[in-house]
DNA sequence: GATAAGCAAGACTCGACCTA
DNA sequence: TAGGTCGAGTCTTGCTTATC
């Protein structure tokens, strides 16, 4: 008998983390939600190993992550930190120094001048960024959310049902008869995570309605069920 | 043990190209 | 000409490895 497969889901803020919930620059990032960037409302969420990423359409123009120690390392993708305004904000901010106006003084500035490409704003991540904010007839409580295994093979072997299987092979031989777009290989991301007012879990695939792909998008839903 | 950096996989958009 | 496909480029994520 083969022994079942190490997964998780680890989205909890830790121990260590949760008094920074209230007050500090944990804080001040989880108050962004209001906030509008490119058009596009921001989208806060927590992570593992004690990160906050902050959406904004499809990109992540901020990344914090708590040290052990109380500090905290601010960061982002090469495109925002090479940008003139984060220099000042991006970086190590230590507990001992850390001054919690002038931290958010330099987080607003900092997207109050970010430039963030149309593509990331526009399409899905228009979408991604209404969706998070409905409150009926569901509430997402993640996006990008994927379980996480103990090893890359642990992973692939997971993923493996014959459901799918079966089902991917119909719509490959459907995709061939209607000449429609290649089939992906399979995705292991939800784009959003919700629960509804009975307290049943929601799994959403947002795709834009003219991507080639989107006769795929029931088949990857299965997929996540079945995960 | 904690952290940072690198890598692979998968997602998306955009533009070039092809075909009816 | 319009619609579809494909490849390049970029970003995000999780895993692995190296470093402190």
């Amino acid at each position: 008998m083969s022994n079942p497969a190490m997964v998780a889901y680890d989205r909890a803020p830790s121990k260590k983390l949760r008094p920074s919930l209230t007050t500090g620059p944990i804080r001040a990032l989880l108050s962004l939600g209001e906030h509008k960037v490119a058009g596009c409302h921001l989208d806060v969420h927590l992570r593992r190993k004690d990160e906050v990423h902050v959406y904004c359409g499809l990109t992540r123009p901020v990344v914090v992550r708590r040290k052990s120690n109380g500090d905290v390392r601010v960061t982002a993708a090469k495109s925002y930190a090479q940008q003139v305004c984060s220099r000042g904000f991006f970086g190590l901010w230590q507990q001992d120094q850390l001054d919690e106006a002038a931290f958010e003084q330099r987080l607003a500035k900092y997207l109050e001048s970010i430039h963030i490409e149309c593509r990331w704003v526009r399409r899905e991540g228009s979408v991604q960024s209404a969706w998070s904010r409905i409150a009926e007839p569901w509430v997402p409580f993640d996006r990008e959310a994927v379980l996480e295994y103990s090893s890359t093979s642990e992973r692939n072997r997971s993923r493996c049902f014959d459901a799918v299987a079966g089902a991917r092979e119909r719509v490959d031989a459907l995709r061939v008869s209607q000449g429609w777009a290649q089939l992906p290989k399979r995705g292991g991301e939800v784009d959003q995570l919700a629960v509804d007012p009975d307290g049943r879990l929601v799994v959403i695939e947002l795709k834009h309605a003219s991507a080639s792909g989107v006769y795929y998008a029931p088949l990857q839903l299965l997929q996540y069920v079945w995960e």
